[in-house]
DNA sequence: AGCACGCCGACT
DNA sequence: GTCGGCGTGCTC
C-alpha cells in the first residue's frame, strides 16, 4: 500500500517531484529526499494513489522533518495561489516563505543566541590596558551583553581575546532569546472624530474579510489608528501582521508598538541575523508572538491565530519584489486576509492609483483623515525656475539665496534629491525643450554608448541633434548625471553650515540613520541632503525649507507611473517640514516651470492631482483599467535577447483581447555584456492575459533558449 | 539551479 | 598524449 508524494523542491522547475512513500505525510511538512546524486530538502505540497513517471525512477523521502506542518493549509494556498498568478515555479515560490535555516533541513525549534556578557567579576575587575583586544572586548561589553554578529561587526577577530576572558571567569556566556516584550506603560492617545470613525468602521468587523484604505496626510495619525485596531485584535486573542516598506522599519515606529503594548512583538526584516530570523518565524507561526512587524516577505508567515493585516504606506514600491518571485505583497495581502476572513488595512497620505480606484468603484472602504494633529498646515509648493541660471552644480542661484535666508533665520534646510530612474534625457538649457518621438510624442531616450536616441514605445531611433529644435541653443545638457557631487557643491556653497547627507551609503552602519537623524533634531546640522530614505516617517519640526533639486527626468519618463510616483514623492517630501506657526515652503526646481504636471501639483491636493492622473489612465488604457505583463529576457550577445523576444511574438497566436507591444530593447544595455530586452502584454481582462503568458512560458522553456535568462513580470511597476 | 557527460582546442 | 572549455540534458 505505497502512495506517491508531490515534493516541492528550491529549483526553478515548474514541476513538482514525485516520491515513493508508504507512510501519509502531510502537506506543508519538510523531508529530506534523494536528488540526482545528491539530496535536497523538499516541502510536501500534496499526494496521488499513482505517479505517471515509470516505477523505476521513482526514489523514496530519506526522512521526515517535521512531524507537523511548518506551512499550514492557509499558507500552501496562498503559495500555490500566487505561483499560478504570478507563473513562478511553484518550488522557488513555496521555500520564499521559509527563512534560510529551516529551507536548510534545521529542526523547526526555538534555537536561544550566544551572547557574551561581563561577570560579577569581569564588571569590577577590567584586563590590563596591555591586552588590548581584551580590554576592547571589556569596553563593548560595559554597555551591554553582545552576540557573535555585534562582536564581528565591532571587532575583527575577537574569539581568542574572549577565549581568555571566559578562562579568567571575565565573561560568561549566556543562551538568549530574541523575543522582546513591549513595555507597554504608554497609554493610547484620544483620537479625533475621524480617527475614531476610522477604527470604528474596521472594528465592527474584524471577524470578516474587509479591505479599508486608510488615507490620511502625513501628521493625521494614522499610527494611533493602527495601534487602536491591533489593540482590539490582541483583546480577541488574535495575532496582528503589520507590514512596513524596506526602510520606513525604524526605531520610532518599532517603539510605538513597544511602549503600547505588552505582549511579544516579533521584528522579519533583512537586518536580522538567521538566527534571529528563525527565531522570529517560529514565534510567529506557534502563536507566542503576538504582533508581527516586518517587511515585504513577512507576509508569507504562517499565523497561529492571524486577526489583521495592515500595510503601512501602501504606495510604497518596495511591497513589490523585483527579481525572481516578481509577487506584490500588497496584493497577496488581499488574498491573504480574504481566505483568513480578517480586515485588511492599506494606510497612505499618497496611495497608489489601483488603491485609490479600488475605493472609488467600493471594493475598498475609504476612511479618510484629512486633519493634520496639531494644527499643522501643508506647506506650500512653488516652482523655481532653473534655465539660464548657469548652474555648475545642481543647485540654481534663486534656489541658494532661499537656502541662505532660512539658514539666516536659524531654520533648517532640507534638498533632496531624486535620484531615482534612469531615464536620461538631453534638454536644453535655454528653452528647457526635450527632443520628442514625433509618432508617440514621447520623450526620446538618449543611449550614450550608441550614441542614439531611441523611442521607447515604437523603437524608432535617431542621431542626436547638436542644436536645440525649438529654439536652436546651443546648450543640450544630460539630467539625472553627477548627482553624487552635490554634497561637495553645498559644502563649498555653505562653509559655515553643516551638511549632512542620509542616503543609502551614509547610512550603511548600523545606527547611523538614527545617529544622522539625532543630528538633525538636536539641530547640529542645518543641511540635509537626502535621497527618498528621508521621505520616509521622519518629521522635523525645524526645516522650513524643501528644495527639490532634480526632478526633471521623472517628466520625461517613459514609465507610465513616472507622474504618479512623482506626486507622491513630493507630496511625502512636503509632509517632513513645518511647525504649527510656520508652515514650510517647498521649492521645485526645474527646467520646466510651465509643465502641465508641476501646475497641476501646485494648485491641487493629491486627491484631486490622482483623479486626474485615473482618468488619464482611462484614456490610455493603463492599470487598473487594463492589466499589464510583461516578459523580460536578458543574454550575453547585443541582440540575442531581441531576437528571442521576437520570434517568441512570432509564434504566439495573436488575440483580439491581448495588445501586444514591442519587443523593445532595455534603455541601459546593461554593463558587462549582458543585454535586456522586453515585450509587454496589455489586456482589459486577466484570464486571456494569463493564458497568453502560459503559451509563452511554454515557448520560452524549451532548449533553443538556454543561453537567455528571462522572467515573467505580472503587474510590473517599472516598465524599464 | 547544479551536476555529469561529452566532444573539441592548446598545453606539460 | 591529457587538462579543461562550456554546450546539452536531466533531476521524481
Amino acid at each position: 500500500m505505497s502512495g506517491i508524494l508531490k515534493v516541492a523542491l528550491d529549483l526553478p522547475l515548474r514541476t513538482l517531484f514525485d516520491y515513493r512513500c508508504d507512510q501519509p505525510i502531510a502537506v506543508g511538512c519538510r523531508v529530506e529526499v534523494p536528488f540526482g546524486r545528491g539530496k535536497k530538502i523538499g516541502l510536501v505540497a500534496g499526494s496521488a494513489p499513482h505517479s505517471d513517471l515509470p516505477a523505476d525512477k521513482l526514489k523514496s523521502p530519506l526522512r521526515v522533518i517535521d512531524d507537523r506542518p511548518l506551512l499550514n493549509t492557509e499558507i500552501t494556498e496562498l503559495l500555490n495561489w500566487a505561483s499560478r498568478y504570478y507563473h513562478h515555479p511553484i518550488g522557488e515560490v513555496w521555500f520564499s516563505a521559509l527563512p534560510t535555516r529551516l529551507r536548510q533541513g534545521q529542526p523547526a525549534t526555538p534555537h536561544p543566541e550566544e551572547r557574551w556578557r561581563l561577570t560579577e567579576l569581569g564588571e569590577h575587575n577590567p584586563p590590563e590596558q596591555r591586552a588590548k583586544k581584551q580590554h576592547a572586548i571589556h569596553n563593548q561589553l560595559k554597555a551591554a551583553a553582545k552576540t557573535a554578529s555585534q562582536l564581528d561587526d565591532e571587532l575583527p577577530n575577537w574569539r581568542p581575546a574572549m577565549r581568555t576572558l571566559i578562562e579568567k571567569q571575565l565573561v560568561e556566556v549566556e543562551q538568549h532569546f530574541d523575543s522582546w516584550s513591549g513595555k507597554g506603560d504608554e497609554p493610547p492617545l484620544t483620537l479625533n472624530n475621524d480617527q475614531q470613525k476610522a477604527v470604528d468602521s474596521v472594528a465592527e468587523g474584524l471577524d470578516r474579510f474587509q479591505p479599508f484604505l486608510l488615507d490620511g496626510v502625513t501628521g493625521s495619525g494614522k499610527t494611533e489608528v493602527y495601534l487602536q485596531l491591533v489593540n482590539k485584535v490582541l483583546n480577541r486573542g488574535k495575532q496582528a501582521l503589520v507590514l512596513v516598506p524596506e526602510i520606513g522599519l525604524t526605531t520610532q515606529t518599532i517603539d510605538r508598538f513597544r511602549q503600547r503594548f505588552a505582549v511579544p512583538i516579533v521584528l522579519l526584516h533583512s537586518g536580522l541575523t538567521d538566527l534571529q530570523r528563525h527565531n522570529a518565524w517560529l514565534l510567529a507561526a506557534n502563536g507566542d508572538a503576538k504582533i508581527i512587524i516586518g517587511t515585504r516577505s513577512a507576509l508569507f508567515t504562517p499565523l497561529a491565530n492571524g486577526g489583521i493585516i495592515i500595510i503601512d504606506e501602501e504606495h510604497d514600491g518596495s511591497f513589490k519584489q523585483q527579481e525572481g518571485f516578481r509577487y506584490s505583497a500588497r496584493d497577496l495581502a488581499a488574498v491573504r486576509a480574504r481566505n483568513l476572513n480578517i480586515p485588511l488595512v492599506l494606510g497612505s497620505a499618497t496611495p497608489m492609483l489601483e488603491t485609490l480606484h479600488a475605493a472609488n468603484t467600493g471594493r475598498y472602504q475609504h476612511l479618510k483623515l484629512p486633519e493634520r494633529a496639531g494644527n499643522r498646515s501643508m506647506p506650500k509648493l512653488e516652482v523655481v525656475d532653473a534655465r539660464h541660471q548657469r548652474m555648475r552644480g545642481m543647485v540654481s542661484a534663486s534656489l541658494r539665496a532661499e537656502v541662505r535666508d532660512h539658514l539666516q533665520r536659524g531654520q533648517q534646510v532640507l534638498l533632496f534629491l531624486n535620484r531615482r530612474g534612469y531615464a536620461p534625457v538631453q534638454l536644453c538649457d535655454d528653452c528647457g525643450a526635450v527632443p520628442e518621438c514625433s509618432r508617440c510624442d514621447t520623450a526620446f531616450t538618449y543611449h550614450q554608448n550608441r550614441n542614439l536616441l531611441v523611442c521607447h514605445h515604437c523603437g524608432s531611433e535617431r542621431r542626436p541633434p547638436s542644436h536645440c529644435e525649438s529654439c536652436n541653443g546651443e546648450t543640450l545638457v544630460p539630467i539625472g548625471a553627477g548627482t553624487e557631487r552635490v554634497e561637495e557643491e553645498l559644502r563649498q556653497q555653505f562653509p559655515d553650515q553643516t551638511v549632512l547627507r542620509i542616503d543609502r551609503d551614509s547610512t550603511r552602519l548600523k545606527g547611523a540613520l538614527d545617529r544622522h537623524l539625532e543630528q538633525v533634531h538636536s539641530g547640529e546640522a542645518q543641511i540635509l541632503l537626502g535621497t527618498q530614505m528621508l521621505a520616509k516617517g521622519h518629521h522635523f519640526p525645524n526645516v522650513t525649507l524643501v528644495g527639490i533639486l532634480d526632478c526633471d527626468q521623472a517628466l520625461f519618463a517613459t514609465d507610465f507611473r513616472a507622474a504618479e510616483k512623482l506626486a507622491q514623492l513630493i507630496y511625502q517630501v512636503a509632509g517632513r517640514c513645518g511647525r504649527g506657526e510656520e508652515p514650510g515652503r517647498v521649492l521645485i526646481q526645474t527646467h520646466q516651470p510651465h509643465h502641465p504636471l508641476w501646475q497641476q501639483l501646485l494648485s491641487k491636493n493629491y486627491t484631486q492631482l490622482a483623479a486626474e492622473l485615473l482618468s488619464e489612465r482611462e484614456i490610455t488604457g493603463f492599470p487598473p483599467f487594463q492589466h499589464l505583463a510583461l516578459v523580460r529576457a536578458e543574454a550575453t550577445g547585443p541582440l540575442k535577447a531581441m531576437d528571442c523576444l521576437t520570434s517568441l511574438t512570432q509564434q504566439l497566436p495573436g488575440s483580439t483581447q491581448i495588445d501586444t507591444w514591442g519587443p523593445v530593447q532595455a534603455p541601459r544595455p546593461k554593463r558587462a555584456g549582458h543585454y535586456r530586452a522586453q515585450l509587454l502584454f496589455q489586456a482589459t481582462d486577466r484570464a486571456p492575459l494569463h493564458q497568453q503568458l502560459h503559451r509563452a512560458i511554454a515557448l520560452l522553456d524549451t532548449k533553443t533558449n538556454r543561453q537567455i535568462r528571462w522572467s515573467i513580470d505580472v503587474d510590473p511597476v517599472d516598465l524599464y
